[in-house]
DNA sequence: TGGGATTATATGGGCGTCAATGGGTATATG
DNA sequence: CATATACCCATTGACGCCCATATAATCCCA
């Protein structure tokens, strides 16, 4: 499996390591297993996170933009000065930044929601909530999802 | 990583020094990890910095440009007479020129932001105004930064 | 197939190393 | 000779690496 999946949930301890899920480890590319990029995510209070692979796709998407262009310095500034990279250590943590902590009301246990290509950091219980309104919403709006669940291809 | 990514606030001591961020030394290719250019920003009241192999980039950029037209000139004189060269000593501090300093308004302390293929320096607290603003100009524009995130290739 | 044995994962903690910072002194440069 | 800059050494706190353990998952063989 090359995706992001699943939800766990896992401790902060004194040092401020928190294990990164094992099945998220697996997602890494082996070259760059040791390193993750984290982000504050811009829809919810929650940090976002994935692979230095895709950050390098976007330096080159950013890249081709018109280097003299605000444009280019809105993107810039905001993609690669709010990002941060952080180590993962033999035995699978790393360190939350403590502005990004303070972002996702995250103290003493964090949780891990699987997106896919990426995955999202949140505090327990609000990650559990924003579970729970997702999936009204859409069930609600989108009828559809019964359909794209069940359908065989 | 091989990237300028992420932000860091240094202090500036009593000789003018200060650290260029540990992250941002290894960004440095190893033939030339202690020397490093910088330049007044054309588009902010920051310092620009990146290593001598940008140089290169940079040319290519402005080569782009019209020749005949007046911003050829214009960019060329801003960035290439502007530029000056600066040595990282063994403990990776360097100086910051005091014309610089002047321009950007930094005192005793300074912002490294990361902008990718080369960073940003800042006094502290206009840095991180700028980023609110790019950032608030990113979230209103169409194109969405959302976009360029999570958009797969 | 049951159940002990091996392996993996999450977590805890010691300790050495490195990064950021301060300061003394030699060297250079005009 | 005066000022600026490079080199060397020191300090402190943070972080990485190593080792340890408990629980859970997996395996393997009788």
């Amino acid at each position: 499996m090359d995706l992001f999946v699943s939800k766990y949930f896992n401790k902060i301890d004194k040092k401020g390591r928190i294990s990164l899920p094992s099945s998220f480890r697996n997602v890494l590319p082996k070259a760059n297993k040791n390193e993750i990029i984290l982000y504050k995510s811009i829809k919810s209070q929650s940090i976002e996170g994935c692979g230095v692979g895709r950050l390098k796709e976007i330096a080159k998407r950013i890249n081709n933009l018109d280097f003299f262009s605000e444009d280019y310095d809105d993107f810039s500034t905001s993609i690669f000065s709010e990002i941060v990279t952080t180590n993962v250590d033999k035995e699978g943590r790393f360190l939350i930044p403590e502005e990004f902590k303070l972002y996702a009301g995250i103290k003493t246990e964090a949780a891990f929601f699987g997106q896919g290509h990426f995955f999202q950091i949140w505090e327990p219980k609000q990650g559990l909530k924003n579970t729970e309104v997702s999936r009204r919403r859409l069930l609600k709006e989108k009828k559809s999802l019964r359909m794209m669940l069940t359908q065989q291809k």
